[in-house]
DNA sequence: TTGGTAACTGAACAATCGTTCATATCCAAG
DNA sequence: CTTGGATATGAACGATTGTTCAGTTACCAA
């Protein structure tokens, strides 16, 4: 037996992927076998083979679309005129791209240790250049005198790891909206940056 | 061959536990063997056993003592007399002691998924009593008018994220010193909370 | 000096791992 | 109707996994 009726590589590829984010998340990476990735899509171990090189290479792809959404996604972002405005802007991005995709999440930020070494340069410069978008926005509010700021690498990652820290709690359906958790996460940015 | 000249119970079995929070940390529960930590215990598999019921119980005695230490490290904390003063003992305490102990911190956030439910649910109550120790403070600064908070569990996981993400860039050695980095993480607490 | 026990070895267990490959089936194009 | 490439199976590979255990050694108390 080979082949079963009606199957696709355009439906089969993305499965494979979404198997792969949903199990990496839930278990960590090197916790989910490859059979176990199959068995969710529905398919034979060798099968994966069609659609990637190796784990490794399922794991960097997940972890460098991911990036890749997140810089696209920001780049496309309105900004409005005053660095506070970006701020504002970059924060209400920041929670709403990482409250929508809760997994590729969790991968990008806990599975970095298991990337090759290749692998792990690649997204670690996506990463930079992510915190590079918000340090250049707390460099220009410095210099336009609306922010007050000791230390812009400092507040930078202080900034990010708030905002990403809601992640760990958010429960859809919960007590708040998430635009009211925008909202109170901003108030809190604005506090921490002194406007 | 069996049992070395000189060796120790009293000695190996620290020796286990150190091994394994350094492997753990850097390569993850899931991807160290048993054969690894015996490695550089200088140890063969086995020897382990006799100082663990099996993996699990490892990473678990870890995980507890690692938030038995911090809760009883905040307890012992001197925290002033107002709850401004509660709040910035708590953000430099929470600062120092996880910058003393990077490795077992971050097995503590990374490894919750590898425990058993039991182990979790143990590991997760004694996470939740910290957070209620700052959620308190925030509390006694709302009702004596101290601070401006529109939602206090949220506050207290912004500040819990902010102050816990400092271990993901600070390296020893580096541009701020220790105190530098408090300072102006305590600047931004206060801002956030409106004081 | 002897005996007992704590500490450890080294081999073995079944299970599972990532990956490869010969083979089979399905579908579309000629 | 034939053919060829795309899609999948299922068995197999050697390596490694966590864990157990009978046997061996080093040490200490008597």
């Amino acid at each position: 037996m080979a082949r079963k009726t009606g199957s696709h590589s355009e439906i089969t590829g993305p499965r494979v992927r979404a198997a792969a984010l949903t199990l990496f998340a839930r278990h960590g990476f090197a916790a989910v076998s490859m059979r176990q990735i199959a068995r969710e899509v529905g398919v034979q171990a060798g099968a994966l083979y069609l659609y990637t090189k190796d784990k490794q290479s399922l794991l960097f792809d997940l972890m460098r679309t991911h990036m890749d959404e997140l810089l696209a996604a920001w780049v496309d972002e309105p900004k409005g005129d005053t660095a506070l405005d970006a701020l504002e802007a970059f924060s209400r991005f920041h929670i709403r791209f990482h409250l929508e995709r809760p997994d590729a999440v969790f991968i990008a930020y806990m599975e970095l240790r298991n990337l090759t070494d290749e692998n792990f340069a690649a997204i670690e410069a996506l990463r930079r250049q992510y915190e590079g978008e918000l340090e250049a926005i707390l460099r220009a509010g410095q210099e336009a005198g609306e922010l007050d700021l000791s230390d812009i690498r400092l507040s930078s990652m202080a900034i990010i790891a708030m905002l990403t820290g809601v992640n760990t709690w958010y429960r859809e359906g919960g007590r708040l909206s998430r635009e009211a958790v925008a909202d109170r996460y901003w108030d809190m940015v604005r506090g921490a940056v002194g406007a």
